[in-house]
DNA sequence: GGTATGCAAATAAGG
DNA sequence: GCCTTATTTGCATAC
C-alpha cells in the first residue's frame, strides 16, 4: 500500500505523450471552461465537485475495504461494463479527462452509495438510467500483440504506411490477426509516426503546464 | 498485494 | 467502408 491518504496531484502530470494534449490539453481546456462557465445548473459538477468527489471516493472506498480493482469489477455487476483498475485509479487521481470524469461520477457515486449502504455485500444491480448509460458500449477485450508479430507490422509499415483494404486483409491472415485488429493497428501507428515527426506543436511553452499549474487544485 | 504509470489498442466523431 | 484526429481505456509492469 502506497497510496492511501489523497490524490497528490489532480490534473496535472498526465500529458499524453501521443497527442501532446490528449488528457493533458484537452483536460485542461475543458476544466478551464468548466471553471469559467460553470453553469452549475444542469448536472455537470464543478471541478471541485470532481477534485471533492473522487477524495470522498477513495477514502470511503479504503474505509470500506474495496480496492481499485474491486470497484471496477462491481461496476460491471452494475452496468454491465467492466472498468480495469487503472481507470478507478486514474478517476482517484483525477488524471482523466473533465469529460471522461464527469461520465464516470454518476457511475462511482452509485456504486458507492450501494457498497455504503449494503456494507457487508458488494452492491448489486441498479437498473435504470445509468444502466443503459453505459450499456451498449461493450468494450472489445484489448489485444496483445506479440513482439515478433508487431515487429512485422513494423516491417509492413515501413513498406507500406498505408495499405489497401486488400492488403491489410493479407497481413492479418499471414499474422494471423482480425483484419480489423490490423487496420487499427495501421491507424494508430500512422498517428504515432506523426506525432513522432511533428514535436513542433504549437506553442512548446506557454500551454499544457501553465495550465495545469494554474488548477492548482487543493485547498 | 494494492496502486501508479507508460505505451498503445479500441472507440468516437467528423469527413 | 475507410480515413484522420482526438479521446478513452487497459495490459503490463514498475513502484
Amino acid at each position: 500500500m502506497s497510496a492511501a491518504g489523497v490524490a497528490a496531484h489532480p490534473y496535472s502530470h498526465y500529458t499524453n505523450p501521443y497527442t501532446g494534449s490528449a488528457l493533458g490539453a484537452g483536460l485542461h481546456d475543458s476544466f478551464a471552461a468548466q471553471n469559467l462557465f460553470s453553469l452549475g445548473d444542469d448536472q455537470q459538477p464543478s471541478t471541485d465537485d470532481l477534485e471533492r468527489f473522487a477524495r470522498d471516493f477513495k477514502q470511503k472506498r479504503i474505509k470500506l475495504g474495496y480496492t481499485q480493482a474491486d470497484v471496477g469489477l462491481a461496476l460491471g455487476t452494475l452496468y454491465g461494463n467492466v472498468f480495469s483498475q487503472t481507470t478507478i485509479c486514474r478517476f482517484e487521481a483525477l488524471q482523466l479527462s473533465f469529460k471522461n470524469m464527469c461520465k464516470l461520477k454518476p457511475l462511482l457515486s452509485r456504486w458507492l452509495d450501494e457498497a455504503d449502504s449494503a456494507t457487508g455485500g458488494m452492491p448489486t444491480i441498479g437498473g435504470d438510467k445509468l444502466n443503459q448509460q453505459v450499456q451498449g458500449r461493450k468494450r472489445k477485450k484489448r489485444t496483445s500483440i506479440e513482439l515478433s508479430t508487431k515487429n512485422a507490422l513494423e516491417m509492413e509499415f515501413i513498406k507500406q504506411p498505408k495499405p489497401s483494404a486488400a492488403e491489410i486483409t493479407n497481413t492479418a491472415e499471414s499474422l494471423q490477426l482480425e483484419k480489423e485488429v490490423v487496420r487499427v493497428w495501421f491507424c494508430n501507428r500512422r498517428q504515432k509516426a506523426k506525432r513522432l515527426l511533428g514535436p513542433e506543436r504549437k506553442k512548446p511553452d506557454s500551454t499544457g503546464e501553465n495550465l495545469s499549474d494554474s488548477y492548482s487544485i487543493n485547498g
